[in-house]
DNA sequence: CTGTATCCATGGCGATACTG
DNA sequence: CAGTATCGCCATGGATACAG
């Protein structure tokens, strides 16, 4: 399996970007990931040793560039792998627009959960420590209570109860809190058919929907 | 090998897109293939067994309209599909940027003469009959001789001598003109450097680079 | 924390031939 | 023209354990 046997520039692209997995590294690597164990949060199913080899082959092709600094190894992209985000972002605008359904298997609230803390509006959130709690039905228990601490303009994620006074909770589906998150639903919509059920002070129960972030493909316009 | 359980839009689209040839197959029918042998000849080296799979798998997906009309099959791109425009022209412009070296394997007359053919100005070309002969150096010599034919605006492409006059004649190897073709050589430069050859009366000399086209991510500005 | 080493099963895919 | 049928290999990659 020699590649593809053509000089076409999309069939040498594809000879490096269509081996499994490797596309999703690419996309932990631009959402700013840079270390071997970060990486590995966003591609939890893939195995260390293969994570690795994939790494290499980036590296080799100039894509990724591996750095040392401190006993500390750090994987960045070349200027040549940042120009990636082009076809990664065509590939989420369409993904997005024609493949709606996920399977059950699709759903992970470790991997929700850390999307939701990288892109909550953390400027939105009350200046002093706020937390708030989630509850997501049909989830294995220790996997469906989930508390977000924003706190001097930082924000945590906890599968474990922090202990501090909770804002507001937040109980609903892993699949629909998903697809909130995507934007193939909206807050309103959720919450007026009841798949959403948001509790605390009004204030709060309002402000939520701003204070939590969606996908950036959230706002791609969706085919009619 | 149940996909790569994530709902991200980049994880769903590659669990469809990763898989060896299939977006060769798309590209092939975003350029206009519609039938099965056509679509084999811009993927030669695929089995015919694994592209009727691809395309099986596409028509499931929603990417590919399989219709038989007059008992002829046709494949045509869903509006689904043909928005994959958008990613196979990121690949394109992107590989073209940074994959710039070509094994030898990558080279293949067949398809470079085909892309020629779908590429040429022919409006361009004398209003009557005109031939160009091609003499690619190092090629085996049962596709190392090629005719191309425009007239009436129609243009054909032969491995063997359709015994018209020759208006002109390219002599050169089959890197060379593939590259020219991709863009990453330009025809100025190939014949100050005498990497190609190009015979006949100087008007038609001159005229050549103009009647050849180049692949649509010829102009694709390169990396300084 | 950042990987490597090893092992094994699976099935993807290549090759070839054949059919209505 | 438009595929199916069959076969078998080997490489991919999943799993697990372990190391500097």
């Amino acid at each position: 399996m020699p590649g593809y046997g053509q000089f076409c520039p999309v069939a040498k692209a594809m000879e490096l970007l269509d081996e499994r997995w490797t596309v999703l590294v690419v996309r932990e690597l631009l959402s700013g990931s840079t270390h071997f164990n970060d990486l590995r949060r966003g591609v939890p199913k893939m195995s260390p040793a293969l994570l690795s080899k994939r790494l290499q082959t980036l590296t080799r092709a100039g894509v990724v560039n591996r750095s040392e600094t401190d006993g500390r190894t750090s994987y960045t992209l070349t200027p040549c792998g940042k120009e990636l985000v082009e076809v990664v972002e065509a590939l989420g605008a369409w993904s997005v627009r024609w493949i709606g359904e996920l399977g059950d298997g699709d759903l992970d609230p470790h991997l929700l959960m850390w999307d939701i803390r990288r892109t909550i509006a953390i400027e939105a959130w009350p200046r002093s420590r706020t937390t708030l709690a989630f509850h997501l039905d049909g989830v294995a228990p220790k996997a469906s209570r989930w508390w977000l601490v924003v706190s001097e303009g930082q924000a945590d994620v906890c599968d474990f109860d922090p202990g501090f006074e909770v804002a507001g909770s937040i109980q609903t589906s892993l699949r629909i809190l998903t697809r909130i998150w995507r934007g193939d639903l909206s807050w309103q919509r959720a919450l007026v058919d009841e798949a959403v059920t948001v509790s605390g002070p009004s204030e709060v129960r309002r402000r939520i929907p701003t204070w939590l972030g969606q996908s950036t493909l959230a706002t791609v316009p969706r085919p009619a």
